[in-house]
DNA sequence: GTTGGCACTCACTGAGATCGAGTGCCAGGT
DNA sequence: ACCTGGCACTCGATCTCAGTGAGTGCCAAC
């Protein structure tokens, strides 16, 4: 009973300081929420939770404030879901239905996500890993100049120009064309590295007409498809959200600031992301790095089904509104997942 | 001669502004300075150049502070080239020489320039507009698909899926692409979009085979080529360097940050950027945009030659070191354009 | 045209003094 | 066993107020 109390006070309590950004009282608590008790009442239940290490006070006689351990308990257990206004699911929709491409979807989602939640927001591009070959073409610029270039099933095109010692006959082009696009064609990423790989020609064998440019082409759609600059590439967006922080500016913003730029960071962080349906959320210093001890990171994985491709979320201070920052992450998956779909 | 020593005082002031970021008096002035003269001297000038607008005191009994015009007049009159360092001349060389493609260049560059000036920047993605078409390539996906990819002298690639309603046959997509290659390839962009709409039948000619497919394939092409979004591309970094604008934090932080993420706004500021060689500097209100009237933009543009391909440059403080962001751009700007050159 | 002297201004700083939101605890009520 | 009203206490926030000093403007002398 006084356990269930106990709990609904956590809820109002992390309620009230995310919205007043203030600690936040035992008075103002009874007033604002509709528990039937006495302050006094509330003061016993807050020792009690502060004992528990979910609350704190900034110092004596101040209001409480939620600990990363009070948000914690707040979003696995106190959290009720909650549905997004018709208003934001309409704008969701038609601000991702005009997308033209690939691109232009991941751009549009970081805009939305962060118009949405208010905070910065960080979308993956979709993981080349478990994408397959939809073509390779050879473009000769000159007979020297050969451009690779690699389409993939999401849609995303990678080029590569690879310079010959010597020139390379039109008719070796042509079949050395023909027969990359036998091997790789349809594959899946690994699959077509493997077997593109088997195309070289031993060191020994002789030295056949082409044999430099089999290598080197070879070298550079694998090194296309592996390339880890496509797989970590991000998009940021929102930051002018951070002007919000106002106070502990210094202390939160800088290195927020800093992450940001860093993309490897960012992944990581989206990294612990599990997979699609499921967001989840990184409270405080639960992650790897000090300096973002402030920060919550919510995120999901988004892409069909299962497997998921990538990753998007947002970032933010601890003292978020976590209900609807997450609907609004699993809103913004789905749509994205849905539209990748389609296209 | 009293009029050379009041420019030395200004020039004097602007420096020190600079580096103690505090309102400068005339005793300071005298100490630091090797201007033979006394403080009340000193006094005088300051009182002279405060009439004529180059200075201000932001309280009475305070140290004197340039204002936007005596910027100005410091950027135009008094600044003497500042040559880069050679620690910095081989921070450049070797930060850019490892550079693999179009967009590795443009990313070390904000890269580079950021940490050079320790300033927000910002790099145009080469325009469009003056580069020719190197190769088109059409890849059939299926039938009914198509994929349009344009290649530019720039490096850049740009790739449109086109949607047929009805089958093309394989010979009717060889002589379409050899048409595009024979029109297009080498041509302007400009001249390339004329040749191409030339090939589109008129509506009454007759329904040959493929002429859907020429319309659609010219459209996405011409789409392509003057697709404004290539052109308004930018990369920023460096946001960073905004936490170290302290004080002064709503006013000037948050209206930069939002323009940061308008790269329209980014591209405007950029735009006004002279032709290759010339540094321009926009200090304070002398730009359009009211918010951005404590922030300054130092700008140039780049490329080969005469044509500038497109801007690239920092924003900041107007409290800033122009001379050396000034060199530091126009240094970086060359050493691009080398780079871009040999490509 | 320059300089030293001098009175004046005014932001900044630190020491009290005061205020009040909020707490912890206890005795009494249900 | 639990809730409640009452009460003393704490301590950050705010205000006031004098003192300090960097810096100025002006003037008479050089």
């Amino acid at each position: 009973m006084q356990e269930d109390r106990r709990l609904a006070v956590l809820r109002a309590i992390v309620e009230d300081y995310v919205s007043t950004e203030e600690p936040v009282g035992s008075k103002a608590l009874v007033e604002r929420h509709g528990l039937g008790v006495s302050p006094a009442t509330v003061r016993n239940d807050m020792a009690v939770l502060e004992e528990e290490g979910y609350i704190t006070q900034p110092h004596t006689s101040a209001g409480r404030v939620p600990t990363d351990k009070g948000y914690r308990m707040f979003v696995d257990r106190l959290t009720t879901v909650k549905p997004l206004s018709s208003a934001e699911k309409r704008a969701i929709s038609s601000f991702l239905d005009g997308a033209v491409d690939l691109d232009d979807v991941v751009q549009r989602s970081v805009r939305l996500l962060s118009q949405l939640t208010r905070q910065v927001a960080v979308v993956q591009y979709p993981t080349l890993s478990s994408s397959t070959v939809r073509h390779v073409e050879l473009v000769a610029l000159t007979p020297e100049r050969l451009l690779v270039v690699l389409i993939l099933s999401t849609g995303r095109v990678e080029q590569r120009l690879v310079e010959l010692s010597s020139p390379l006959a039109d008719d070796d082009l042509a079949t050395l064309r023909s027969r990359l696009l036998l091997v790789a064609t349809g594959q899946r990423i690994a699959d077509a590295v493997a077997g593109l790989r088997a195309l070289v020609p031993a060191d020994d064998a002789g030295a056949q007409a082409g044999a430099e440019a089999i290598g080197a082409v070879v070298e550079a759609l694998c090194e296309a498809m592996s390339d880890h600059r496509s797989d970590h590439r991000v998009a940021v967006g929102g930051a002018a959200n951070l002007a919000r922080y106002g106070d502990s500016f210094d202390s939160a913003v800088r290195p927020l600031l800093e992450a940001l730029e860093e993309h490897v960071v960012l992944l990581k962080l989206l990294g612990e992301a599990g997979s699609s349906g499921m967001v989840t959320v990184r409270i405080g210093a639960e992650g790897p790095y000090e300096e973002l001890s402030s920060t919550s990171v919510v995120s999901t994985g988004y892409g069909p089904e299962d497997q998921s491709l990538a990753a998007l979320g947002i970032v933010g201070p601890t003292r978020m509104d976590y209900p609807g920052t997450m609907a609004a992450v699993r809103a913004v998956a789905r749509y994205v997942t849905r539209i990748l779909d389609e296209a």
